[in-house]
DNA sequence: TTGAAAGCGATACCAT
DNA sequence: ATGGTATCGCTTTCAA
C-alpha cells in the first residue's frame, strides 16, 4: 500500500493562505467559440504560469455576472479575468482588491487591466477592401453600440468612409438583434430598401450568420450580387461555399495576454498602472467579395 | 454603509463540511461544439438543483485526466462528470468513494453511473437510411473503436447491414485520423480505391470535416456524385450548401441526465446501484443524401 | 533538525 | 434563544 489515495486539502490551504494559485475567468457564454477559444488559451498560459483557470459563465446578464463575482471571491481566487458586462461588477471586484483583467471590452470610468482587440482598426481594414474594391454602397450590420467592442467597430466604418471623403447614406447601419431570426427579417428589410446596396460589414458572427442565410433563402449570389465581410473568424467560415472574408481578433494572442497581465499583476512587488493591451486584428481574405 | 463588501469564506466552510455544493466536469476539451454544449447543459442544471459546476478539461489526455482529478479532489468537489479517459481515472475516483457519472463513453469493468448516446442505434439509423435510398457501397470513417463510442457506431454500421443480408467489402471501414489534413487524405485514397462507392457515414464531426473539405476540393457533387450522412449535429452542418443529413445526440438532454443523476446519487440516503441512461439520437434529415 | 502549537473562517454543538 | 468553543487540514512559527 503506498501513499495513493492521499490528495491535501485546498480548502484548508487556501484558508490558512487567505488566497490559492486559482484565478478565476468569467465569459459569457461557452457556445460562441470566440469565447470557448478564448478561455481555452486562458486556461493553457495559466497552467504553464503555475496557476488554475476557474472558469464560469454569465450570459451576458448583469445580475449573473455579480452572482458569479461573489462565488469568485468567495473561493479567494487570486485574480479575475472577465468579460465585463457591467461596471459595477468591475468596481466591485476593485473595492475588494481583486485583481482584475477585462477582456474584449472594457465599462465603468476607472481603468483596470485590459486585453482588447483593436476593433476600430480592424472595422476599418474590413471596410477599406471594400471600398477599395469600388463599393459605394456599403451596409454595415452591428448588434450593439453600448460597449466599447461595438463602438469601435461602427467608428472603425465611419471612419474607412470618412477616409476617403465618402458618405454613408441613412439606413445604412443596421442595428441587428441577437435573435438570428429576427436580424434574419432585418437583414432582409435592408435589402429591400436599398437595392443599390452592393456590399455588407457584418460586425461579429451572429450577425455574419444572419447575413449569410438571409442571402442563400433569398439566393442572392454571393460574392456576385452581394459582398460580405464579416467579424470574427468563426469555424463554419471556412467551410461554406464561398468562404467568408473576415477579421480575425487573433483569439489565442488575446487569452495569451489575459494570463500575463494578470499574472503580472499578482507577482509585482508594488501595484502599478493599469495597462491594455491591444491586439492588432488581420483580415483574412477569403471569396466572399467581388468587385462592384 | 451597508453589509455589501462581505462574501463569506468557501474554503472555510467546505473545510468545515468536508465537502461543498461545487461538482467538478471534466470534459476533453472546448472547442469541440459537442462537449462545450454538454458543459453548458450540466452547468443549467445543477445551477438549479443548486450546485455549482467547476469544469476543466484534459485534452483526452490520460495524465491531464489524472492531474485534474487530483485538483478536483482535493477541492472537495462533491462529485464528478466526467468523459472518460482512462479507467485508472475512474477507478481512482471510486477508490476515492467520490460519485462519479461517466458521459459520453463508458471506461474500465467496474460500473459507475453513466449517460451515454445510443450509439449503435444511431450508426444503424445512418446506415439504414442510406442503404434504403438503394446504396450498396457505403463506407464509414470512424476515428477510434478504442471507446465505447466508436465501437457502437461501427457496431451499428455493420448490424444495419447484416440486417439486410448485405456485405461491407473490404476497405470500407477506414481508421480516419486526428488530424483533419491526413484524415482528408485518407478519404481521397478511400475514394481513388473505390469508384463504385456512393456514400459515406462519417462517425463525427471531425470525420464529417475531412469527407466535406475532400468532396469540395474534388468537386464531386454533394449529394448527387457522394452521399453523406453524418453523426453529431455541429453549428456549420446547417450553414452548408447542401446542408448535411446527420445524427444529433441531443447533447442538452444527456448534460441534463448527467446532473440529475450525479445529484440523485449525492442525495440518495444509500449507495445504490450503479445506472446507466441510455439517451437515444435521432436522424436530422437535411440533403446531403441523394437515391443511388 | 524535528516536532509541537497557533491560527485561518465557518459551523455545529453544548451549555447557559 | 444565545453565545462561547472545539473542529476541519494546512502552513508558519517558535521551541526544544
Amino acid at each position: 500500500m503506498f501513499a495513493l489515495g492521499y490528495v491535501p486539502d485546498i480548502n484548508a490551504r487556501n484558508l490558512r493562505l487567505g488566497a490559492g494559485r486559482d484565478i478565476g475567468v468569467m465569459v459569457t457564454n461557452l457556445r460562441n467559440s470566440f469565447y470557448s477559444e478564448l478561455a481555452t488559451a486562458i486556461e493553457a498560459r495559466l497552467r504553464e504560469l503555475g496557476y488554475n483557470m476557474i472558469l464560469a459563465t454569465d450570459n451576458g446578464e448583469e445580475t449573473e455576472q455579480l452572482a458569479v463575482i461573489d462565488r469568485l471571491i468567495s473561493m479567494r481566487v487570486a485574480g479575475i479575468v472577465l468579460t465585463p458586462v457591467s461596471p459595477v461588477a468591475v468596481e466591485r471586484l476593485r473595492s475588494d482588491h481583486v485583481p482584475v483583467v477585462q477582456v474584449d471590452r472594457v465599462v465603468g470610468r476607472r481603468r483596470t487591466d485590459a486585453v482588447i482587440s483593436a476593433n476600430e482598426q480592424g472595422a476599418h481594414m474590413a471596410t477599406t477592401y471594400l471600398l477599395e474594391r469600388g463599393h459605394r454602397h456599403v451596409a454595415m450590420l452591428i448588434d450593439e453600440v453600448k460597449w466599447t467592442t461595438g463602438r469601435g467597430r461602427l467608428r472603425g466604418f465611419r471612419a474607412a468612409h470618412a477616409d476617403r471623403a465618402l458618405t454613408i447614406a441613412e439606413g445604412l447601419v443596421v442595428f441587428g438583434s441577437n435573435d438570428i431570426s429576427v436580424a434574419r427579417r432585418q437583414v432582409g428589410q435592408l435589402l429591400d430598401r436599398h437595392p443599390s446596396l452592393s456590399a455588407i460589414v457584418a460586425a461579429n458572427g451572429l450577425m455574419a450568420e444572419a447575413v449569410f442565410r438571409e442571402l442563400r433563402a433569398r439566393n442572392l449570389d454571393l460574392p456576385n450580387q452581394m459582398s460580405l465581410v464579416a467579424y470574427d473568424d468563426l469555424p463554419w467560415m471556412s467551410m461554406v461555399d464561398p468562404p467568408i472574408t473576415t477579421i480575425s481578433q487573433h483569439t489565442v494572442a488575446m487569452g495569451i495576454a489575459c494570463a500575463e497581465l494578470l499574472v503580472d499583476g499578482l507577482v509585482a512587488p508594488d501595484p502599478r498602472l493599469p495597462v491594455t493591451r491591444s491586439i492588432s486584428p488581420s483580415l483574412v481574405i477569403r471569396e466572399s467579395v467581388a468587385p462592384a
